[in-house]
DNA sequence: CTTACGATTCCC
DNA sequence: GGAATCGTAAGG
């Protein structure tokens, strides 16, 4: 196999909106059952501080929030209704930042990740990790991950450079899903990818790179 | 303890 | 457009 290079701590401990938009294209590996599930990271949110009413962190420190201000590049993995979702902690300790992982392309074990989504009907390897709660249903993603070390080899989650690097461009849209600073376009994806979660409206946005 | 509330997803 | 679903956090 080809060596995994992991991302630096000095990667994680940026702003988080540089975080976001860089984490685009990375790998999400997740060992799980004897295999080692990989996919593309197409579609991120930026959660900033306490003073972004729509983030966890403006609860202050919780039990639940704690990890956030932890140390960057490690997991915080939270319960919505029914689903999990996966978010990457960025900035320095005690500076609670997170992205939101909203989609993947997945790279392979595409029966496995089928298997995993309760929803048969999603038979299209497209509509299997296009949301931040399908991703994490496909891959196996719960609160056992919670505050698991994104920068470790023997994490059963972590993160890597991609073996090819493809250029691509970058859109910039509203988060969805929130209700507080609605306004606020902090939402990245691979422009044009097929991978993304959203409809053709919610995907317009202003290119940010070329 | 009780209640309100979602960073969602799927079905009608 | 609407229901299912459940841990968290705040208030009695």
């Amino acid at each position: 196999m080809t060596k995994e290079i992991l991302l630096s701590k000095e990667f994680y401990d940026r702003k988080t909106e540089e975080v976001a938009i860089d984490l685009l294209g990375k790998i999400l590996v997740r060992k799980v059952d004897g295999k080692r599930l990989r996919g593309k990271i197409v579609e991120v949110e930026a959660y900033l501080g306490e003073y972004d009413k729509s983030a966890h962190a403006a609860a202050g420190r919780t039990d639940r929030t704690k990890v956030l201000y932890g140390p960057s590049g490690h997991s915080y993995v939270f319960q919505l209704r029914a689903y999990h979702c996966l978010n990457v902690v960025a900035e320095p300790q005690d500076s609670p930042g997170c992205v939101l992982v909203r989609a993947l392309e997945p790279l392979n074990h595409h029966d496995y990740l089928k298997k995993n989504r309760r929803k048969a009907k999603d038979s299209n390897i497209k509509d299997l990790c296009n949301g931040p709660g399908k991703l994490c249903q496909a891959f196996k993603i719960d609160l056992a991950q919670y505050g698991a070390n994104l920068r470790s080899l023997d994490s059963e989650l972590y993160i890597i450079e991609p073996e090819e690097i493809a250029p691509f461009d970058i859109m910039v849209t509203t988060r969805i899903g929130i209700t507080k600073h609605s306004d606020w376009k902090q939402r990245y994806i691979i422009a044009g990818n097929a991978y993304v979660s959203g409809d053709k409206k919610t995907n317009l946005g202003r290119i940010l790179k070329h």
